[in-house]
DNA sequence: TATATCTCCTGCGGGC
DNA sequence: TGCCCGCAGGAGATAT
């Protein structure tokens, strides 16, 4: 389940082994994966082919790749399972790789999607606060590890949500690239319930939950990444360790590592949401 | 305008 | 053994 951490390792792969290279052909398998781009997936294929890739980028967990032809990006949102593989043109094709794009290194650069949530598009460049981005993304705030990410800014905003503070860190458009389990894992470190209202939290207590946020990213990114299954993998195909760090999410009756309490699972939003019962005190009805 | 809910999708595991 | 169902969850669409 790929959050900014994932991608990040994902977009560090990309300016490795994809940098420089020139796209000799493009195939799209499933046209699924190719939803975002209107004009379809033969448009894709023909815009792409003969692009030198210059630079991987990402906000959040959408990350672009820009080429030798300014204005102009790939976007690649990874969704539930999506990944990004470099593999050579004779390893055999993955079961669910929709995309394959040949490259001039004789390498393939292939997008894998199992739940097929994610998916590939060409976007124009537009300027967004000073910093060019995709016209897809000009939507998505900037995330914790941005070095343009404004604390001050957010808290202000979060302030002013009358929704439960997980829902509004789930929220792509106030601050990005967190996903449900370093939700979990920000709420347990700041020791507040995800059903608290965000305006009703004081403005320390939610710049603590950011600092909390800003540390867990850090410390997944310097594991690369969190792993649960096969569904998860840097370009090499490798998993991350972060797994192994969790405090909260996956955790439910085990002992809270911070005060012994069994951890409980609650559903929220159509999903689980993990939290300790003593640390963590749910808003009063 | 702000907030809440639904929908898309596939593989896995549990229950029967 | 095989079938059915629930679950996982990001983000856009739709509803309130």
């Amino acid at each position: 389940m790929p959050e900014l951490p994932e991608v990040e390792v994902v977009r560090r792969g990309l300016a490795r082994h994809v940098a420089g290279r020139v796209v000799e052909s493009v195939t799209v398998k499933h046209p699924r994966s190719v939803r975002r781009h209107v004009p379809g997936g033969d448009d894709l294929a023909a815009r792409l082919a003969g692009l030198r890739v210059e630079a991987a980028q990402r906000r959040g967990k959408f990350l672009w790749l820009t080429f030798d032809e300014p204005d102009v990006a790939l976007v690649v949102h990874l969704g539930m399972s999506g990944q990004m593989l470099v593999q050579p043109a004779d390893a055999p094709l993955e079961k669910h790789a929709h995309i394959v794009a040949t490259l001039d290194s004789g390498s393939e650069l292939r997008f894998v999607d199992q739940r097929t949530f994610g998916g590939w598009m060409l976007a124009p460049l537009v300027e967004v606060g000073g910093t060019p981005l995709p016209d897809a993304v000009a939507h998505i705030a900037r995330d914790p590890v941005d070095p343009l990410f404004d604390p001050d800014a957010v808290v202000t905003v979060l302030r002013r949500k009358q929704s439960e503070i997980k829902r509004v860190l789930l929220d792509q458009t106030v601050v990005s690239g967190i996903g449900n389990i370093y939700a979990d894992e920000a709420l347990w470190r700041a020791g507040i319930h995800g059903e608290r209202i965000a305006a009703k939290l004081s403005r320390p207590a939610l710049h603590g939950l950011l600092t909390e946020v800003r540390a867990v990213m850090g410390e997944a990114l310097l594991a690369g990444g969190t792993s649960f299954d096969a569904l998860y993998v840097n370009v090499n195909g490798q998993s991350g360790y972060f797994e192994r760090s969790l405090n909260a999410y996956g955790r439910e009756d085990e002992p809270c590592r911070r005060c012994g309490a069994p951890m409980v699972r609650e559903k929220f939003m159509n999903r689980s949401s993990f939290s300790c019962p003593r640390c963590q005190r749910r808003p009063r009805p």
